[in-house]
RNA sequence: CGGAGUGUAGCGCAGCCUGGUAGCGCGCCUGCUUUGGGAGCAGGAUGUCGGGGGUUCGAAUCCCUCCACUCCGACCA
C-alpha cells in the first residue's frame, strides 16, 4: 500500500474523551472514529487489523471442523418469545417494528436463530455432532458503553453453536473449542488465561472465560500461585478455613457504640481488626408471586465482600439479589443497618464459611448504637446455615488444593458454555437416535469478541510512541521509509523496486511514498500505527550499499547490507523473499 | 437509571464570573525556503459558540428547558 493513497489519520493530541490507552491509541493512530456512544467507524487502518484477527479466528475454527454460516442481524420476536428471552433479556435487547407492526430485535446473540435453523435442517443423530459459527456484527444496548471498542454497543463477534445427541459428545466439542481458543489467542500473541466462569444470563452448566491480562480489565481473576487453576472472582470458591474454630475466651459484652455504623467505624472505635467483626446484610428471600418477600440475613466477616452471584444462587434467596429497603429493616428488625448482628435475629440467617470460623467476634446488637464484643457461635447464637457467599481475596487458599490465590485484572475476550438443552428444549429441537426415538439435542455455544481482541492487544502492547502490534495482526508488516525521495533518484528507484518485490513476495508493506513528507513525521506515524518492522532508505546508506532496519521494539537501527537484505527480512517476517 | 462533569473550527483548548467586533495552538489550502526524528516565513479557508425558548438596545456569556457526550456504580464478547 502506498501512503499517498491510504488514509493516514493520525492525531498528535489525545482526544479528551478517551480514557484507556487502547482507546486513545486507536483514535490517535487513525483506526477508529466515534459516530455516537458505543458506535464506531473502522477506518482503513483499523479494519486491516480487524480483518487479520478475523482471518486467524476463521482459520482455527475451520481447522476444528466448524462450518461457517451467516445469520441475520435483525431477528423476529417470535423466536425470542419461544425461548422466553423476549421477556428475560431486558432493555439491552434493542427492539424494533417493521412497517407492518411486526416485532423484531437486533441480535445480541444467535442461539434462537441457530436453533431454529438446526431443528429444520437436522433430523438424524447421524448428522451430529455439528458446530456452526459466524463472524458478524452484534448489537447490545449496553447501559454504559465505554473504553472505545472495548465495550461498545455494536461490535463484531465470532459466535459458534454446537449440537449433540448426548453430554459426552458436547463435552468433546467443548474441549475442542477450549483448545481451539487457546490456539487462536496463542497465534495472535496475547497474554491470556482460560478461567472458570459463571454462566450468566446465557444459561447452562459449564463455562470458561478467556481473559487477556491487563490493568484496565473489568473483571477480577483469581489464580493459584502453585497450579494452573484460574477462575473469575465471581466463581472462585472460598474454602472453609481448614483448622478448627478457636474456642471462646471472653465473655459476651454489650457495648455502647454511638454513631458507629460501618465496619471501619466500629473497628477503629473498638480498636479491633475488621477481620474480627462480622457484618450482617439483609436481602430479600424467595417469594411467590404477589407475596411479600421474607427477609434473609447474610453474615460475612467484616473485611470480606459479598459475592452477589453466589448468594443469589442459594435456596431461599431472591434471584436476582436484592437488598432489603432500609425502612423495612428498621421496622421489622428494630434496628438500623449499622447495628445488625446474628444474635437474637429472628429471620433466616446464612453465615459465610469464614465468618462461621470466628471466635470472640464483634457484631451488631440489633439495637441502634449497640454492638456485642466477645460473641461466639454455638455459645451465644446457634451456628445455622453455613455457605460460601463471599468473594475470594488474595492470599486465600486455592480451591484446587494447591497454593494460594492471587488476583489480577482481565479483559474477557472469549467465553465458552455448555448450554445443555435450555434452548433446544424450549424450541423443540430434536433428532431421532439410533432407536428411532426422539431426543432433544444438547448445545454448546462459544463466543469471541473480535473487536475487543483488537483493543486488548493494544492494552498489552504499546509504549510512549504508540502501538506495538504483534506481527500476527499488524495492519502492515513493514514500513518502507525513503529519505528525500523527491531529491534523490537513487532513493526513489531503490524504494520503488523494494516495494514491488516485497509486495510480490506477499509482504504487507506501507510505502511512505509522499515525496515531500518529512522524515520525523513519517517515523512518528509508523511508530504510532505500530508497524512491527521498518526500513529506512537514504542516500547515505545507499552510498554504503546498505539500508537501515528497526524493529518496533528495538532500541536502535541496524544497517543491513543490500546483499543480505532478502535473507534478513525473510527471517524477520517469516516468509520467502527474493530481491 | 442514580451520582459527577463537559459541549466554542477536523483535534486540543481560551473566552463565560463582570453581556458589547468569536479567539489561540495543532491540522488543512497556496507560495517560497528547508529536509536523518512531529520545520520556517508569508498569505488563506473553515464556526447554526449542542438545540429551543426567555431576559436585554444587545447573549458564547445571565435564566429556563431539552439534547448529546464523558467519568463513577448494576450488564457482557
Amino acid at each position: 500500500m502506498r501512503a499517498s493513497r491510504f488514509l493516514i489519520a493520525t492525531l498528535k493530541e489525545t482526544p479528551a474523551d478517551a480514557e484507556v490507552i487502547s482507546h486513545q491509541l486507536m483514535l490517535r493512530a487513525g483506526m477508529i472514529r466515534k459516530l455516537a456512544a458505543g458506535l464506531y467507524t473502522w477506518l482503513p487502518l483499523g479494519l486491516r487489523v480487524l480483518r487479520k484477527v478475523e482471518a486467524i479466528v476463521r482459520q482455527e475454527m475451520d481447522k476444528s471442523g466448524a462450518q461457517e454460516v451467516m445469520m441475520p442481524v435483525v431477528q423476529p420476536a417470535e423466536l425470542w418469545q419461544e425461548s422466553g428471552r423476549w421477556q428475560e433479556y431486558g432493555p439491552e435487547l434493542a427492539r424494533l417494528q417493521d412497517r407492518h407492526g411486526r416485532d423484531f430485535c437486533l441480535g445480541p446473540t444467535h442461539e434462537e436463530v441457530i436453533t431454529d435453523m438446526i431443528r429444520n435442517e437436522i433430523s438424524s443423530y447421524k448428522q451430529l455432532p455439528a458446530n456452526f459459527y459466524q463472524i458478524q456484527t452484534k448489537f447490545r444496548d449496553e447501559i454504559r458503553p465505554r473504553f472505545g471498542v472495548m465495550r461498545s454497543r455494536e461490535f463484531v463477534m465470532k459466535d459458534a453453536y454446537s449440537f449433540h445427541v448426548n453430554a459426552e459428545s458436547l463435552q468433546q466439542t467443548y474441549d475442542l473449542m477450549h483448545s481451539t481458543y487457546c490456539n487462536i489467542f496463542d497465534r495472535i500473541g496475547l497474554d491470556y488465561r482460560p478461567v472458570l466462569a459463571d454462566t450468566g444470563s446465557i444459561g447452562g452448566a459449564h463455562s470458561h472465560e478467556f481473559h487477556v491480562l491487563a490493568a484496565s480489565g473489568e473483571d477480577d481473576i483469581a489464580f493459584s500461585n502453585a497450579s494452573d487453576y484460574a477462575a473469575n472472582v465471581e466463581k472462585a470458591e472460598a474454602l472453609a478455613p481448614a483448622d478448627e474454630r478457636p474456642t471462646a475466651s471472653g465473655a459476651l459484652e454489650k457495648v455502647h457504640t454511638p454513631g458507629q455504623k460501618t465496619i471501619a467505624d466500629i473497628s477503629s472505635f473498638l480498636k479491633a481488626e475488621p477481620s474480627q467483626s462480622v457484618k450482617t446484610l439483609i436481602v430479600l428471600g424467595e417469594s411467590e408471586e404477589n407475596e411479600k418477600a421474607p427477609l434473609v440475613a447474610l453474615v460475612l466477616r467484616g473485611d470480606h465482600e459479598l459475592n452477589d452471584i453466589k448468594a443469589e444462587k442459594l435456596a431461599g434467596v431472591a434471584n436476582p439479589l436484592e437488598f432489603a429497603p432500609e425502612q423495612r429493616i428498621k421496622t421489622e428488625l428494630g434496628a438500623g443497618v449499622g447495628s445488625l448482628g446474628p444474635i437474637g435475629l429472628a429471620i433466616d440467617t446464612i453465615i459465610d464459611r469464614s465468618a462461621a470460623h470466628l471466635a470472640d467476634f464483634i457484631c451488631g446488637a440489633n439495637e441502634d448504637d449497640y454492638h456485642y464484643t466477645g460473641a461466639n457461635w454455638e455459645r451465644d447464637v446457634a451456628l445455622g446455615r453455613v455457605e460460601d457467599i463471599r468473594n475470594v481475596v488474595a492470599g486465600d487458599p486455592s480451591p484446587c488444593g494447591q497454593g494460594q490465590l492471587e488476583i489480577k485484572r482481565g479483559i474477557e475476550v472469549g467465553h465458552i458454555f455448555q448450554l445443555g438443552n435450555k434452548y433446544s428444549k424450549a424450541m423443540n429441537a430434536s433428532v431421532l437416535d439410533e432407536n428411532g426415538k426422539d431426543v432433544v439435542m444438547s448445545m454448546g455455544c462459544y463466543g469471541i469478541g473480535v473487536t475487543r481482541i483488537v483493543a486488548s492487544a493494544i492494552e498489552q502492547n504499546h509504549d510512549a510512541n504508540g502501538i506495538i502490534w504483534p506481527d500476527s495482526i499488524a495492519p502492515f508488516q513493514l514500513a518502507l521509509v525513503p529519505i528525500n525521495m523527491h531529491k534523490s533518484e537513487a532513493v526513489a528507484e531503490q524504494c520503488e523496486q523494494l516495494y514491488q518485490q516485497l509486495t510480490q513476495a506477499g509482504v504487507d508493506v506501507l510505502f511512505m511514498d509522499e515525496a515531500k513528507a518529512r522524515l520525523g513525521v513519517m517515523l512518528a506515524n509508523t511508530e504510532l500505527m505500530g508497524i512491527p518492522h521498518r526500513l529506512v532508505i537514504g542516500d547515505k546508506g545507499l552510498a554504503n550499499n546498505s539500508v537501515e532496519y528497526k524493529g518496533r521494539r528495538d532500541e536502535g537501527n541496524s544497517d543491513i547490507a543490500m546483499g543480505e537484505l532478502a535473507e534478513f527480512l525473510a527471517a524477520k517476517l517469516g516468509c520467502n523473499i527474493s530481491l
